[in-house]
DNA sequence: ACCGTCTATTGACTGACGTTCAATAGCCCC
DNA sequence: GGGGCTATTGAACGTCAGTCAATAGACGGT
């Protein structure tokens, strides 16, 4: 014990810049929160934070400090930075799937719409956090990729559900499973560039116009992937 | 391995851990390259560690120790990790750009399946690469999304050019363009989503198949697109 | 051969950041 | 009011990106 580090003096006092920015301003005293809500408020706190900077610009010293919180503490509910942004995303992921759910007594064209526009709705109303997850969000970790291609084939399932029953054996081939993807794809790219159409002040279409991209475009790879799998069926 | 660094009396001599990796072997003779060369080393060795690992896994470092050389002169060629890794990406998407390129005078169709044909065998032989570039490339630096958004409208340019000539002013329009950025997206997703089936053994169509998807759905997405703006138009 | 210049190259240093852990402080129950 | 549980702290560590003054090796001039 008595051997005093005192290395050389570095480590000093890291002169406390913690702006107004955190909680425990004044006297700082130690607020001690249940186990879920000190986990729901990182969470919280990470979706605001790594939907403005990209993931390297984020510190788990700027959550900590905005959080009020030590750094360890942090750790004591995600065991690497990694995991806790993978749960940020989890968060980020199931709230856009809460709030893209339709009503599923609805005939399938009008789920399809319905789904559609909730979807652009949102990223117009995220505009900035679905750019930079979009553009930074996977290949930070396999873990992250998971939790991305789940919700993805979750978004899959739900479109093409009920969706003319008799084709459903035909969308599980492999070449109608890469279409069925590469449409995700494009409703992401095409979303991406339309927010970011209206971000930057150009020219863009309308929602509805965008929506109707999206549709048609799904419809017509359903339609001829269909056709070419089961060249018996009438058009 | 060895990684005992030391930690009382730190600064020791480093214990020398350059494996057999690095040239500088044996008594280390200080090698002196021209610019030139030593650049395009280390942006080819930039290539093969990013195209295998994620960003943040390869460490200036490695790199250095990869090459033989110290940190220092690394830093001498770029200013930061960042501009080094958007030098790495700039010649990855020069390489792809240039080896898809196809003959100006051949006809339209002919040209995109030459092109495609191309992009999906460079995939393919790239397969690891690929994936990792496209699933962690943009994001970490806004440097790099203009490559590689530069890079996506070289790609629109050259698959549009002399492709229906009478068409070109109403592919101009935002929702066209729109349309086109979202079949880029698609044909991104589709090529990761076949490489990854091929790569996990999984049945996958082939590249054939592939590329009558990718070709038809660029086509029936500029026809309905160019329908929809020239209603006068005759199909 | 010697010397001076030029520059590719080095390697020790720094600050920042992710991560660990033993110690501490607030809360609840007996 | 005391004891146990656990949320919380804060300092320390190892690693890594980035800096910089010093060096070595080639080349040209004399």
């Amino acid at each position: 014990m008595a051997s005093v580090v005192a290395k050389t003096s570095r480590r000093q006092p890291k002169t406390r810049l913690r702006g107004a920015r955190g909680a425990r301003d004044a006297r700082e005293p130690r607020v001690r929160l249940d186990v879920d809500e000190r986990r729901a408020q990182l969470v919280e706190l990470g979706l605001t934070h790594f939907g403005e900077r990209a993931y390297d610009d984020v510190s788990i010293d700027a959550i900590a400090d905005a959080a009020g919180i030590s750094k360890g503490l942090l750790y004591h509910y995600f065991p690497t930075k990694r995991a806790y942004y993978a749960a940020t995303v989890k968060e980020a992921a199931s709230r856009l799937v809460a709030s893209t759910d339709t009503d599923d007594s609805a005939p399938p064209l009008e789920r399809l719409h319905a789904g559609l526009d909730a979807y652009l709705g949102y990223v117009k109303a995220h505009a900035k956090a679905y750019a930079t997850l979009m553009r930074s969000g996977v290949g930070v970790d396999p873990e992250i990729a998971r939790i991305v291609d789940e919700t993805r084939a979750t978004f899959i399932d739900r479109l093409t559900s009920g969706f003319g029953q008799g084709l459903m054996p035909a969308l599980d081939s492999p070449i109608a499973r890469l279409a069925l993807r590469g449409w995700v794809g494009f409703a992401e790219a095409a979303s991406l560039g339309w927010v970011e159409s209206i971000a930057e002040g150009l020219p863009a279409p309308s929602q509805r116009e965008v929506r109707e991209l999206l549709a048609s475009t799904l419809m017509e790879i359903v339609r001829s992937t269909a056709a070419s799998l089961l060249p018996s069926t009438p058009t």
